[in-house]
DNA sequence: TATACCATGTAATAAGTTACATGATTTG
DNA sequence: CAAATCATGTAACTTATTACATGGTATA
């Protein structure tokens, strides 16, 4: 469900076709709510089958035509509707811890490598996110701009910093599972 | 694939029946990753039809039985083994802050709402974590007393260790995520 | 004219969720 | 003897993953 309002919020920056989609929501929010585009195309259309989007066919080359879609006004009001909604956190699903707790049946070697992955990982992550962060606001971002392109002046500034807070909270999380990688090579001297 | 080491994980510290195995999952490895009995029941058939676990039927009041699995010499081997794998890092897929990128399409009684629910989510967690590691720490944990019974005396601390960072991990997480809503508060003004 | 990129999927599979279903045993 | 808890699932559904598939268009 989740993909759909991911989708929804996306268009609202400005309207697109459904590859301009897949790339734009790479750039942007993917880094929330990842899903490959063999998910995206199928749910673009079902919310145009069912009155959230607007699909309007634009010529493409010669002989040839892409898909434009438009959020309608069915969409913003469900997408506001879905904002009133509790957020369904999802069960605890973590690999990484799952893996540290019985670490006890690896040897130091894999032990270090696991940690260190896990650090790694994590840094690969924030950089990715501050990068974002530092488009959002110095507001270069290509959707973003286009989103406020579109948006009341007066609403700029909460726009941006919805936006900067969301990329924060990750770094803030990239940061504490860097720390705790960490400490723990230390704690287990390996 | 991570529920079966997961359980496999669980199992090694005793022998259990089918209706053990939830309750201690509950209790333990379900605090990081999470499955519902549905699927815990049909995951330990699969693991004894594939060997990692041995079934045994003990008798359960006049006319019953109930079956309790032990993990087999293979079960231990594909733990090991498990364990030198890298660890699949899933992909972005938060809900709470794809919530707080759109949240300019929330009025500001919502916005409050949604992070301070944020921040309450990770407390109820946080308190619940902290139990754990409590009970990790002074050794009292059913679980882990249960495996410490049966292990080794020279391999207690480490156990203990990567159980407590597990959770120390977790917490850090929580606490991130606290601080988090609250700051986001303050910034929105809401 | 080759290469990169634009454009849009389908099919098969895997994993996980939700709801339902049933009966035995123990305990107060 | 009623209630709690022990014991073990099945079925239907939803969501997401992976791999494959196809062809047009722009550009160097």
């Amino acid at each position: 469900m989740a993909l759909r309002f991911a989708l929804l919020a996306l268009l609202t920056a400005q309207p697109m076709t459904g590859y301009d989609v897949t790339k734009a929501f790479r750039s942007s929010v993917g880094h929330v709510w990842h899903a490959p585009d063999s998910q995206i195309y199928p749910e673009l259309r079902r919310m145009e089958s069912e009155g959230l989007l607007a699909a309007r066919a634009i010529p493409w080359g010669p002989r040839s035509t892409k898909t434009e879609y438009t959020v309608t006004a069915d969409g913003e009001a469900a997408l506001r509707a879905w904002m009133t909604t509790p957020v369904d956190y999802p069960v605890d699903r973590d690999p990484a811890h799952l893996r540290v707790a019985y670490l006890e049946f690896a040897d130091d070697a894999t032990a270090r490598r696991v940690l260190e992955e896990h650090a790694a990982h994590y840094r690969t992550q924030r950089a990715q996110h501050a990068q974002q962060l530092a488009s959002i606001r110095d507001r270069s971002h290509p959707i973003l701009s286009a989103r406020l392109a579109r948006a009341d002046l007066a609403d700029h500034d909460r726009i941006v910093a919805v936006k900067a807070l969301a990329y924060e909270g990750m770094i803030a999380r990239d940061d504490a599972e860097i720390a705790w990688a960490t400490r723990a090579l230390d704690v287990l001297g390996v």
